[in-house]
DNA sequence: AAAACGTGGCT
DNA sequence: TAGCCAAGTTT
């Protein structure tokens, strides 16, 4: 039997970890509502984001989708540009059809049953976990990085923790307290958040010291343990920001799934192996659009990298020439003013293009 | 099962 | 600076 199978021991951790909380716990904005949707929403947003990042977003969210209702009914359009920036755009189209769904078949009453949480887009276990224990203060376990971090130095995992996915929820099924489970699933995450850092764990101020395995055989800076990263790939992009007679810019909306799913943008395509830009640019608008373009002046150039690639965009002025625009490989294309280029939901890599073109 | 999916902060 | 990591889910 392993150690954190005692029950002598996990009753000791659940109090160690209630009182710390008590006492050390953060105060969040959504730590003073049970609002069902309140958490959900914030449980989304936190999704391999930090709560500083969230905090903002959380505030505005709420503030134009009041309830679930209201965010069922929103466009997404509205939804994609009150998540401009936040990343992982997937989560505000999921968040718009589960609030559709809540709102057919559960009357716009968040559901309270595991089973018909966990069938709503974008809510998996932890997520699902995490708003049961908070809202209905449920007996729901979690495993975020957070919890992942703390357990696989409790136990000294011997092996990163994606490949022990299954022992980790385990344990943490082992270690909640199922009387006490909104305090200690947030407990929990404080814990790994505040103390049990990835980096210089405060391992002096953790209630958990006394029985953490890394601790005690000074592991707790190698683990978690983890799997050498393969380089990132990279793309030159050519990018063209093409005006027509009246001082207008083509933009184009990105289809709905992939990435940056319904974000618009400016139109432009990887560069070929010997491939000049201005072909490259050339050759991408008469495929996306078929159209004609002459390219002008390089406008800038801007380096980003994404979780799995890096590129550069290589960004130049066009004239359009001839040919109707047509949305041949996005969803639609519209011709905007530069003052208007801020109403459009746009991805990070593309706000210093409209900086330098709104001036 | 492994890869796709954003962005900002920290080291 | 380049890489790592963050309240993960979906396919």
């Amino acid at each position: 039997m392993e150690f954190w199978e005692n029950s002598t021991v996990i009753h000791s951790l659940q109090r160690s970890l209630r009182e710390w909380y008590q006492a050390q716990g953060r105060d969040l904005p959504w730590r003073s509502t049970t609002n069902p949707y309140h958490i959900w929403v914030s449980e989304v947003m936190l999704q391999q984001t930090q709560v500083s990042t969230v905090i903002p977003y959380y505030y505005r969210w709420l503030n134009q989708f009041p309830d679930i209702p209201t965010l069922a009914e929103s466009s997404l359009d509205l939804i994609l540009k009150l998540w401009e920036g936040l990343g992982y755009y997937a989560r505000a189209r999921n968040l718009h059809r589960a609030a559709q769904q809540v709102a057919s078949e559960y009357q716009g009453i968040f559901p309270q049953e595991l089973e018909k949480v966990l069938t709503l887009p974008g809510i998996g276990r932890t997520t699902a976990g995490g708003i049961l224990s908070a809202a209905f203060n449920q007996p729901v376990s979690i495993l975020d990085g957070n919890v992942k971090r703390v357990l696989a130095r409790l136990v000294s995992l011997e092996q990163p923790p994606q490949k022990a996915i299954k022992q980790l929820w385990v344990i943490s099924d082992t270690l909640l307290d199922k009387k006490h489970p909104r305090e200690y699933n947030q407990g929990l995450m404080d814990l790994g958040a505040t103390i049990c850092t990835p980096s210089q764990p405060a391992c002096l101020l953790c209630p958990w010291s006394e029985f953490c395995q890394a601790l005690q055989y000074n592991l707790q800076t190698k683990i978690p343990m983890r799997e050498p990263s393969s380089p990132l790939p990279h793309k030159e992009i050519g990018v063209a920001v093409i005006w027509n007679d009246q001082g207008e810019i083509l933009i184009d909306r990105r289809p709905e799934e992939g990435l940056l799913g319904g974000l618009w943008e400016f139109p432009g395509g990887k560069i070929e192996a010997n491939e000049t830009i201005a072909a490259c640019i050339q050759r991408e608008i008469e495929e996306e659009l078929g159209i004609k373009i002459e390219v002008g002046e390089h406008l800038i150039t801007i380096n980003h990298a994404y979780t799995h690639f890096r590129v550069t965009l290589n960004v130049y002025h066009c004239q359009y020439l001839q040919g109707e625009p047509q949305p041949l490989e996005s969803q639609e294309l519209r011709w905007v003013k530069p003052e208007q280029l801020s109403e459009f939901p746009f991805p990070k890599a593309n706000t210093k293009i409209i900086e330098v073109i709104v001036g």
